[in-house]
DNA sequence: CCTATATATGAATATGTGTTCACATAATGA
DNA sequence: TCATTATGTGAACACATATTCATATATAGG
């Protein structure tokens, strides 16, 4: 006969209090949201760029190496979630990083890639 | 007439300069998946339960609410990336962390979310 | 050996997403 | 006002990927 509870590894009451405990749906989708704006070598190479200079859209698309239109979309999520910020003059748009937390979780991800 | 260069920010040798030391197209693309694996609510899930706790697919799979199969190929994916280990007794396998930086990379999220 | 159980895996499907194309919008100068 | 330039955007397409279903594999016990 089966076992009427899987649980193996803990005990029932425990694996309720850990469930209770964890993180709401909301706050985990956010989270994955903000994880997956990095999942993107496009983006990467923008915001490694904006880390060195504030760069207009067309000088942007050329270092890329994509289409103006690829690059505003791509910018378009990366407004969205406030790494970067932008500064119009004319008919031309500045763009530059609008997140202090970018540089630290670059590091971290490059500390784990080294160690493989 | 239209200007050779497209240029607006920064002058062309800057330019170059800048692109020449840009990361190599595999770096950047090996950044961009070692993100793209916590850009899924599953994953993260899983990730969470296991800093907790030393866990057997089964266990997991009713914490996540997800099918057993969907866990497995998640795990899968996690494992590929060395971001758990596993270890087997007898028919049973349980799953554990097996990254430091996991801790410091989620530090750094949930500071950049709470600040929004 | 045969059965039962835990986990892994391949195929199929549905959904998400990045890029391109074509065009819209906005601002400048003649 | 018209032409030009820089950027933004919607639709279409191609491709990636998460989940499910069915089934395979592996281990333990009888």
């Amino acid at each position: 006969m089966s076992n009427e509870c899987l649980c193996k590894s803990i005990s029932p009451p425990e694996m309720q209090k850990i469930k209770a405990d964890s993180p709401s749906e909301a706050a985990n989708i956010r989270l994955a949201e903000f994880f997956k704006v990095f999942g993107d070598s496009t983006r990467l190479k923008i915001l490694y760029f904006l880390s060195h200079h504030e760069l207009c859209v067309a000088d942007l698309s050329t270092l890329v190496g994509m289409q103006q239109s690829a690059v505003s979309h791509q910018l378009k999520t990366l407004k969205l979630h406030r790494l970067v910020k932008y500064r119009k003059e004319g008919v031309t748009v500045y763009y530059s990083l609008d997140d202090t937390h970018i540089e630290s979780i670059f590091a971290i991800a490059r500390e784990h890639l080294m160690e493989q």
